[in-house]
RNA sequence: GGGCGCAUAGCUCAGCGGGAGAGCAUCGGCCUUACAAGCCGGUGGUCACAGGUUCGAAUCCUGUUGCGCCCA
């Protein structure tokens, strides 16, 4: 049995041994049917943009703890990979890699480019599908999706025309958000707002007929008003009241716009009362326009260079241009009243960075409210969470979604891109109507005309994405797996697709499916860099995941981000924390390289809980807190506590398995007495085993490597072995407790050596003068853990001990502990230490004191607390007597 | 403009009504036959500030300051 181990753990000669052989042995494939209950989770696709970054590393190695715990707890899991096709993104890089060629992807052609694209993604599919290998995932390869193949494509034309005929879906003239760096609407999601520094530029407009009087207009976007179609005022303002329905003259065009009264565009009390009016390029006052009847002149072209409708000068000149020498121009016209510098909020395009045009067109939109309507989409999406039938984890998500379905205005859905799905709609040349339909169709259905054409547009990714926890599992089909694993169990992601993707999955489950998708949602938050800072390629500061896999492995990286994931913070990450992490890996390598190097060959194993009346004090201590922390594990990984998952085993394997257990079960191993031997042999084993079992789902590898060479073992792979369950007959209460008196007298007898620096080679001896008869029989017991780990030659244990001449002295809650000194004793250094300790006692016991002493603390605290209180009370009375007595014999 | 979150050791953070904790860093000492990626022992904190509630507040409430995020 006796096993030799490398003296270091080197996680590249271990990691590339065991995914292949999981996968082959099929340890990661969910069943259609199983007598197993459903534990179902699918992946956040991955972007097929590039390459997987630390944050996709985060999301796997979360969903991989969930997933190897709920396997090995008996479920029947799933966790389904994929990949998402990411319309702009990838479109916007496949045309700068085609740029930096010098193609254009109207060059190409619809057909040619879309050739090129998907070269594009079978190349960073296959790099996505490498990386999450090396990250040790546990996806059902066999059920592996993309958002673009032929079974998700057809559940996307199935949602579309269903919710078409159910009238979720329509087109619609509107002012939407337009890219002119991608040249495709936006939906408000993929707008974000920044604050930036602009002017108000104040403009003149002559009125005509009434010489040297001009209505003045304050813009932030000058270059615009060669689109404008009238100036508006409100009815009341006493200012303009006489000029309503008059015209003015608009500079630079030769035009001539009417001054119309509109009480909603018009605020008296804001700058000068009077506004210019664009229908075509600002919100506001595309209602405007549409109320008054006013002329709509759109001035831009899609890529917001100016058009032929503007005055020649400025025609094909971009936005910016346009808008300095629009100015200039007012400026040397005489038209400029003044110019005020301000900061407001801008529309920015999410993917290109650009300012957001707004523009009028026909696009397709998805029906949302009102949200009171539980039958409307966003109501039966509040719905299914007031219900409770979806819970958020943290739970601060339920409000920050309600908030953002109650006040949602329509979902567009068209985009002006090539990659992606194609609307299924066709536009008829001959009556102009619009067929929606399953089938590609051959002729109108209004009029039956042939002169059909296919709409243009593609679909909102986010579209496909919305069906992703049913169109994974087969849907339309209504397969077994659909009715296995659907509602999901869970959905983990980040919060900050949220509205993105959690909410739109509710809305399309609730609607196509007529349930909600999952029931717990758990959202975690983003990795940093190391001093907090966002992860950026233009700041250069990502951490590349599979860098920190060659460098300090697959399980150090996992291990430290769930270390790391605390609830509702951003995690920073730092080499240093991985570094710390591997050094546990090799930490755990030793403790077993230990553990095998102790077993002989003929070795085997039984479990020590069936020879109980021969388990020794540390046996009972370390089993009951391996029982404490079992139950400990569990409850964190079912509150999704990753972090306190990860540092409890953390504590307990190196600080009290190893840095107790380990030691205390030494004079046994190499002692003489066999039966000893072997009981110390058989917890070392059972221990390992079961900690190997519980860190699994956070590091993979290293557990397998070790429990593959456990005799305690049981089955073929730890991925599939039993998680430990709290065990009661693991718990020794009372009698556990004994040892943590052995353990804190150890303490007290190294710290005394250590303070007054004797050799840590050099034997000492100690007297023990406990406070009880109980720590009495404690430390009596600890007698041989003592002597090895307090490196004692001489130990006394007596009640009625004096105080030994030249010694240091030290308390513990079981009593007092005298080191002697020989010669080599500092009595001042002696001196103050001890008045140093007890000044810090004393402050306590004061504290305690006036509690106690407080006829309110006692008429209305709890008497247990007032019970523990007194407790504390007595012991710190009991220590601080000790070390006075010390002092005084030390002084005296 | 509206909403939310965070301020605890030098750094990164747990704890969230009853004795201030961890990891890293730091200081001192050790190659003690699992591990120097290690072992042993220390130093270090008016728990941002000001009020309030309570017998009792890092923890609950209010306000202030600073930082961050989301929405419009």
């Amino acid at each position: 049995m006796a096993r030799e181990l490398d003296k270091s753990y080197e996680h590249e000669k271990v990691e590339p041994k065991w995914y292949d052989r999981w996968v082959k042995e099929g340890y990661f494939h969910a069943l259609d049917e199983s007598g197993k209950p459903p534990f179902c989770l699918v992946i956040p696709p991955p972007n097929v943009t590039g390459a997987l970054h630390v944050g996709h590393a985060l999301t796997y190695s979360i969903q991989d703890c969930l997933i190897r715990w709920k396997r090995m707890s008996g479920f029947n899991t799933l966790w389904l990979p994929g990949t998402d096709h990411a319309g702009i993104a990838t479109q916007m890089l496949v045309e700068r890699k085609l740029a930096a060629e010098g193609v254009t992807r109207d060059q190409l052609g619809r057909e040619r480019f879309l050739e090129k694209v998907w070269e594009w993604k079978h190349q960073y599919h296959r790099r996505i599908t490498e990386q999450s290998r090396r990250l040790g995932i546990s996806v059902d390869w066999e059920r592996e999706r993309f958002t673009m193949d032929e079974g998700l494509s057809r559940a996307v034309r199935e949602a579309f025309v269903t919710l078409h005929e159910q009238g979720y879906i329509y087109r619609a003239r509107r002012m939407v958000n337009w890219s002119p760096a991608i040249r495709t609407v936006l939906s408000d999601l993929e707008v974000e707002h920044k604050e930036v520094k602009g002017s108000f530029w104040y403009i003149r407009y002559p009125v005509v007929g009434q010489e040297g009087r001009a209505i003045v207009v304050a813009t932030t976007r000058p270059e615009t008003m060669l689109g404008d179609t009238a100036v508006a005022v409100h009815s009341t303002d006493e200012r303009y009241k006489d000029l309503i329905g008059r015209q003015v003259v608009l500079p630079l065009t030769g035009r001539t716009i009417p001054v119309i009264a509109d009480d909603i565009l018009a605020d008296p009390t804001k700058g000068t009362g009077a506004v210019k009016v664009t229908p075509s390029h600002d919100p506001n006052d595309f209602e405007c326009g549409v109320r008054n009847d006013l002329a709509f002149i759109d001035i831009l072209n899609d890529d917001a260079t100016l058009n032929e409708r503007v005055p020649e000068t400025y025609r094909g000149l971009d936005r910016f241009k346009a808008r300095e020498l629009v100015v200039a121009d007012l400026e040397a016209g005489g038209y400029l009243e003044k110019v005020e510098p301000i900061a407001h909020s801008v529309g920015h395009c999410m993917r290109s960075g650009v300012m957001i045009e707004p523009k009028v067109s026909w696009q397709w939109y998805v029906k949302m409210g009102p949200p009171e309507d539980p039958e409307s989409i966003a109501g039966a999406a509040i719905r299914a969470v007031e219900d409770g039938r979806i819970r958020f984890v943290p739970p601060h998500w339920t409000a920050e979604y309600f908030r953002w379905l109650r006040n949602i205005r329509d979902w567009c859905i068209s985009r002006q891109l090539w990659w992606g799905h194609r609307i299924p709609a066709w536009h008829c040349a001959q009556c102009g109507e619009v067929t929606v339909s399953r089938q590609d169709p051959h002729a109108c259905a209004h009029c039956g005309s042939q002169k059909i054409s296919q709409d243009e547009d593609v679909l909102d990714t986010w579209f496909s994405s919305g069906l992703w926890p049913f169109s994974t599992l087969g849907w339309p089909e209504r397969t077994k797996a659909l009715d296995t694993f659907y509602p999901n169990a869970i959905m983990e992601t980040g919060f900050d697709i949220i509205f993105f993707w959690v909410a739109r999955m509710i809305m399309m489950g609730m609607k196509l499916m007529g349930d909600v998708p999952f029931r717990e949602v758990y959202l975690h938050a983003m990795v940093r860099d190391a001093h907090g800072q966002k992860m950026s390629k233009t700041k250069g500061n990502v951490v590349d995941p599979l860098d920190v896999c060659a460098q300090h492995g697959a399980d150090a990286l996992r291990f430290s981000l769930l270390a790391l994931t605390v609830q509702g913070r951003d995690l920073k990450l730092s080499m240093d924390t991985i570094s710390g992490y591997r050094a546990f890996m090799n930490k755990i390598w030793n403790v077993a390289r230990f553990v095998f190097m102790n077993l002989p060959e003929d070795y085997s194993w039984r479990s020590p809980l069936e020879n109980r009346d021969k388990l020794t004090a540390q046996d009972k201590w370390i089993l009951s807190r391996l029982q404490k922390v079992t139950a400990e594990t569990q409850q964190a990984l079912t509150e999704y506590r990753f972090n306190e998952y990860a540092s409890g085993l953390y504590q307990f394997v190196w600080h009290e398995f190893c840095d107790w257990y380990v030691e205390l079960a030494k004079p046994s191993l190499y002692g003489e007495d066999e039966g000893a031997k072997g009981m110390s042999r058989d917890v070392l084993v059972y221990v390992l085993d079961r900690v190997m079992r519980m860190m699994h789902p956070a590091a993979p590898y290293i557990t397998e490597e070790i429990w593959q060479m456990l005799p305690s073992r049981q089955g073929d792979s730890i991925t599939v072995a039993q998680w430990p369950e709290p065990d009661g007959a693991l718990d020794f209460g009372e009698e556990a407790q004994r040892f943590v008196a052995v353990i804190d007298t150890i303490g007290a007898i190294r710290s005394v050596r250590s303070q007054n620096n004797v050799p840590p080679s050099a034997f000492v001896d100690a007297v023990i003068r406990p406070s009880s008869a109980k720590a009495a029989e404690s430390t009596a017991w600890g007698r041989e853990f003592i002597l090895r780990l307090g490196r004692v030659q001489k130990l006394t244990i007596d009640v009625a001990a004096e105080r030994p001449g030249k010694s240091g002295a030290a308390v513990t809650d079981s009593g007092t502990v005298f080191v002697e000194l020989g010669g080599v004793i500092d009595i001042d250094e002696e001196v103050a230490r001890l008045k140093k300790q007890v000044e810090k006692f004393a402050v306590k016991l004061d504290q305690i004191t006036r509690k106690l002493g407080n006829a309110s603390f006692l008429e209305k605290a709890p008497a247990e607390v007032i019970e523990e209180q007194e407790e504390q009370k007595a012991e710190l009375e009991a220590k601080i007597q000790g070390l006075r007595e010390h002092l005084a014999s030390l002084q005296g």
